[in-house]
DNA sequence: GCCGTTTTCGGCCCGACTGTTTTCAGTCG
């Protein structure tokens, strides 16, 4: 069992304490451990094969037991007890807004609800009316939750479904019968999140590749097996297309699977300008095929220049390779050069400043910005000035002893709902950089939370907005605000734009990288990474950058470190 | 359940908001 697993049984296991109202931090230490579990860089059965999971903080006697038990043998007596006491839809009502274990309890105990089905239809019949605490605004608010519950149901985050989309095609690669295979539609268009996996592959023998296909030993049911296309679902409960095609047919079909709808329906009808006719299987003309070996054949047989998968939503990008104006060269990960907003031990991240720097070292990078929290963000334990110069003194230390890299002091200083700071000036203008974001107050009126974000933004020693709506995939909905208001003030004050990296956020999102760069506004790629390997997340930054159509210039994080430097200074 | 150079017992991060209530419990971050 890998550390990910493990920290979901715990987790887990602190829900369930908290449905049965244990002792508050009892169900903290479960928290704290999960979180421990997830941030341990070393080989976590090597650990408790060494008997050195006490040494982590946060993992005590009872839990290194629990943990070897889940490592040893899969699966914890002390957890499948627990598992028993409450039905699984039960824990799934916790998911919806506003719903927290006290209520989800009485609502189980006193009407009996055990799904969130079940509640939705209670909530509809006002059979919470009758259970005390409850009203009516609680009522609508709760089938307010499970409607955007349901909403994103069926979608998963973006790594999940490139890794599981990777895994399948490693094995398909396998088989003797596959010539060319390609991941297609959303996930190659790098959407932000994604529904469903579409493979397409070619092959003569399209019998046998769906037969592999169908035999994969993470598939958990069957939907259609045909005999150029099937489907299944995975036991992640992924959805997987596959397509079968010949060779000759792969780039047309490869274009038409990677879509959208609406880039196609649009390049069509410039086929059908051209006398020609574009589908799955070829561009025609009249009963002739055009060849084409590539997408690059075809996009050129059309007189168009390449399009790139993550460009195709039809806004503008056809357009756009008519007059061969498309950006020149998208921004690729090996164009990173740093990145901002990074929290350490200090606050609420699982690794210490210095298991950060070695990570950003070891991916190649230059400098990273070290940005933990202000001390109003107290769930995550924020810093009061003087930690925050107990962590300067430990950066300059670092600082003195590392070559070609440098680390960045900044902070991520809480905006308050009246847009003023949650730090002093005098101690924001000792740092290299300041990224402002909301963390409370989510409820206010679009024009409140815009004059509030923007107020911050204003300060003269604020670099940027972190994840400027605040939106969670699957989780909460962003606070109202007008982005485009912000970014016309990022550029009147000089300033620069976060697009936060981390899948659940990807905020904000690639329609407002388009904006900012007409804007010349230079966007960050922030990773918000909480842990080391969250630093990689920049990876899938730059794919939401790359839809966006940023090229390295207009990715402040691919500048020459000098060059950050002057920008850091520009706007103070 | 975890932790500890004031402590092996007794703390453990807490303020704001919401919706329900008339003084507060539950939820969230």
């Amino acid at each position: 069992m890998n550390k990910k697993e493990i920290a979901e049984i715990l987790e887990e296991m602190a829900v369930l304490l908290e449905l049965k109202d244990e002792n508050p931090f009892k169900i903290r230490a479960f928290q704290n451990g999960a979180r421990a579990v997830e941030g341990i860089e070393e080989d976590i059965e090597k650990l408790s094969e060494q008997k050195k999971l006490t040494e982590i903080p946060g993992i005590g006697n009872h839990l290194a037991t629990l943990i070897t038990e889940l490592i040893q043998i899969g699966f914890s007596k002390d957890h499948q007890q627990l598992k028993k006491s409450f039905p699984e839809g039960v824990l799934k009502m916790l998911s919806i807004q506003g719903l927290g274990p006290k209520k989800v309890k009485v609502l189980y105990q006193k009407l009996k609800l055990k799904t969130v089905e079940e509640l939705e239809e209670a909530c509809k019949q006002h059979k919470l009316l009758k259970v005390e605490g409850f009203g009516e605004k609680t009522e609508i608010n709760i089938l307010k939750g499970i409607e955007y519950l349901k909403k994103s149901k069926d979608s998963h985050l973006f790594p999940e479904a490139l890794d599981e989309a990777h895994a399948y095609m490693d094995y398909l690669s396998k088989s003797s019968h596959t010539q060319r295979i390609s991941i297609a539609g959303s996930l190659r268009r790098h959407k932000e999140t994604i529904r469903d996996i579409d493979l397409l592959i070619s092959s003569s023998n399209p019998k046998e590749v769906i037969k592999t296909f169908v035999s994969y030993p993470l598939v958990n049911r069957i939907l259609a097996e045909g005999e150029t296309k099937s489907a299944v679902i995975l036991k992640s409960r992924i959805n997987v297309d596959l397509r079968v095609v010949t060779d000759t047919e792969y780039p047309f079909a490869l274009h038409y699977f990677t879509g959208s709808k609406e880039h196609n329906t649009h390049l069509r009808s410039i086929a059908k300008d051209k006398g020609l006719k574009l589908n799955e299987y070829g561009l025609f003309k009249g009963k002739k095929s055009l060849p084409c070996k590539t997408e690059e054949d075809l996009f050129k047989t059309l007189g168009l220049s390449y399009i790139e998968p993550e460009l195709r939503e039809d806004v503008g990008e056809i357009d756009a390779a008519q007059k061969n104006k498309l950006p020149k060269k998208l921004v690729e990960f090996k164009d990173i050069r740093g990145a901002f907003h990074n929290h350490t031990t200090y606050s609420d991240g699982a690794a210490t400043l210095e298991q950060m720097v070695h990570k950003a070292q070891s991916m190649g990078f230059e400098f990273i910005g070290i940005s933990d929290h202000s001390k109003a963000a107290y769930y995550a334990n924020g810093l009061k000035p003087d930690r925050v110069k107990k962590q300067w003194k430990e950066i300059d230390v670092l600082n003195s002893k590392l070559k070609n890299f440098k680390i960045l002091k900044g902070t991520e200083v809480d905006i308050l709902p009246d847009g003023t700071l949650d730090f002093e000036d005098e101690l924001l203008a000792q740092f290299d950089f300041v990224i402002a974001s909301v963390h409370s107050k989510f409820n206010m009126t679009e024009k409140d939370m815009t004059k509030r974000i923007t107020t911050a933004l204003k300060n003269k020693y604020v670099t940027m907005v972190g994840h400027p709506t605040g939106h969670l995939f699957f989780m909460r909905e962003g606070y109202p605000v007008n982005l485009h208001t912000l970014v016309d003030v990022a550029k009147d004050y000089g300033k620069s734009v976060e697009l936060n990296a981390n899948p659940h956020r990807f905020d904000v999102d690639w329609r407002m990288c388009k904006y900012a760069k007409s804007k010349s506004v230079p966007i960050s790629i922030n990773p918000d990474a909480h842990k080391t390997e969250g630093i990689e997340d920049i990876q899938y930054g730059v794919g939401i950058a790359r839809k966006g159509w940023l090229e390295p210039k207009d990715v402040l994080t691919t500048w020459p470190l000098k060059d950050i430097m002057k920008f850091l200074k520009s706007y103070r």
